[in-house]
DNA sequence: TGTACATTTGCAAACGTGTGCAAATAAATA
DNA sequence: TATTTATTTGCACACGTTTGCAAATGTACA
């Protein structure tokens, strides 16, 4: 195991004061140009490398930014690992990924964390049970950046990238009602949570808007899993059955679109069907599935740069950005 | 902004020296238990959180565990992701994700950074571009813990967790061939990476002992996309076309198989298909698509628990495990 | 030669915590 | 009472870096 060498070594073996080579390292311009030379010549052929704990505590800050997802497994949030992954590498931040599992305790438990470790910024998007914002104010106390994405705390004087789900939701189903279909239903989440909360709103106001006396508003209540769909299904399509379905999960749709196929419900004749979600996969299914793309990538990137922006000055002011959906209308409705 | 509150802060306030509280704060049996109340209560009333700065920096280590992965997107990595990052926090790890983009320079970057910052352990897959391990060496050189999971570089002397997927791949043509497919092709990774060479041997075993004359390994030479899967698929079409395919990747899947759903291919009389892949969506394809899946929970597990081990004691033997797959055939084969 | 100024280097403290060792105090034994 | 032993606390340094300030050296000018 080789030692580590630090910056007292150089300085010890070149006969020079370490705050010069600390200096020469930055390359301040306070030391002569020959002598800093010498000390990066020394650092470089023997493997110097910074020790970014004692840099850290120095500065009393880590290099590192948080992102906060209520759980890795949906494509949505695993894309936006992925493009924030990036950014945060080119920005010189390393990125360290949580998931509070949908719980508020465990959400909790990683603001803790992150103070205690002096993270720069997070990047979060709230769990299923959160409502209550005192966790997060935590965070602005003790000078941690913060932006919100998708699952956001309204309240909270912070910037915040969400998408424009009412009219979003609100369009798709004018046009579900223009094809014909009268009896709509909306697989959504708890309305306590942003996203769902305005898309059952645009949903509400397509209703109203079309006079149409089917209103039903199915809540996910346990999680977002295909199981869960398949449940939901079984349930739903009993009786006084719906011929259109808007769903706010991929997942949850995965398990409903296999019951419809095991009860032989004909789509897109007997049953529309549509469904926030981005997976490629859905042009091989049949019919080929109609669905609601949220711009991950856009989110991402205006999340990161909000957050940048913040750090660079806290007094930055706090915006929230409206991203639009895609409706991608295929061969289920 | 609210002010730390540091060990030196409590120390002042109870007129104690700080060595006592950091010794209470640690449970130490030398302190007395009345002064360890007073300063436990003192601590948690005033917020005290500890500086895991200065800790890293006095012990010489980070308390985090790093996740190099190919690419997050990929829905085996970012399951492998959500498992270890929920087991590294149950053990007092903090875990940061780390991709490659299947670079072998950004690779190189992302080791630095982990010497750098003295992490205590990494859980590897090595881009496609990697044959050399220098850069992974260093890792070892400057004590930090390596596991290897699916890619690995086989001449290091580090643990392992790999799929069986010689004999998987193997066992899959066999049962195509006894299922009358004469013609089976196979698309492939660069066979100089162990997970494609391994497949590719079974598939040429199974080519072997039906005395086939039909061997066709078609390598993905640029990323694992849809797209690629559609050029691919628009080349191996054209002539001399198989009568079934073993495709190694999900993504360049669904660009095949709208490839031969746009040709009009029947599937399964005319092309049988199987791939590897954990998307629940198969099922709702048409055909109904075959997989195989690769158990990426118990890969997470065996990868982490021999990280931790490795991290616990340095001279822990190394093991390598190879990990069964699972065959799951469904209507299109 | 002496003074002023610019350039370059060294000194020392600080960030917050952990820990070996010594010192102080209390309790127990001879 | 004197001595040993156990319990509790304090001292001081270390981890590796950064940085304000002072000191030293060099250069230019009167």
């Amino acid at each position: 195991m080789k030692k580590r060498i630090t910056i007292k070594d150089i300085a010890l073996a070149l006969n020079i004061h370490h705050s010069t080579v600390s200096r020469a390292l930055h390359d301040d311009s306070r030391v002569n140009s020959e002598t800093k030379k010498l000390i990066n010549d020394y650092a470089t052929s023997h493997g110097y490398k910074v020790n970014q704990n004692a840099v850290n505590l120095r500065n009393g800050k880590h290099n590192v930014i948080a992102l906060l997802v209520p759980n890795v497994h949906h494509t949505f949030f695993s894309n936006i690992i992925s493009y924030i992954t990036d950014m945060a590498k080119k920005a010189g931040y390393m990125l360290v990924i949580f998931q509070s599992n949908e719980k508020e305790d465990e959400e909790k438990e990683i603001i803790d964390t992150i103070i205690q470790n002096q993270f720069t910024g997070v990047i979060a998007s709230i769990s299923s049970e959160t409502t209550d914002s005192s966790n997060f104010k935590k965070l602005l106390e003790y000078n941690v950046s913060l932006v919100f994405f998708d699952r956001i705390l309204e309240e909270m004087n912070v910037s915040k990238v969400i998408e424009d789900g009412e009219n979003c939701t609100y369009e798709v189903a004018q046009q579900l009602y223009k094809r014909k279909y009268k009896r709509i239903a909306h697989i959504s989440g708890p309305s306590h949570i942003n996203v769902f909360r305005n898309r059952q709103r645009g949903y509400k106001r397509a209703v109203k808007s079309n006079n149409s006396s089917y209103e039903k508003i199915v809540i996910i209540e346990n999680d977002f899993s295909m199981e869960e769909g398949r449940r939901i299904a079984k349930n739903l399509l009993k009786n006084d059955r719906p011929d259109a379905i808007i769903c706010d999960s991929f997942n949850i749709s995965i398990g409903i679109l296999s019951v419809i196929n095991e009860m032989g419900i004909k789509s897109p004749e007997e049953m529309g069907f549509i469904c926030y979600g981005n997976d490629p996969a859905v042009n091989l299914f049949t019919p080929t599935l109609s669905t609601i793309e949220q711009a991950d990538k856009e989110i991402a990137i205006q999340a990161f740069n909000l957050l940048l922006k913040n750090i660079e000055n806290k007094n930055t002011p706090k915006k929230t950005i409206k991203i639009p959906l895609k409706i991608c209308l295929r061969e289920s409705c």
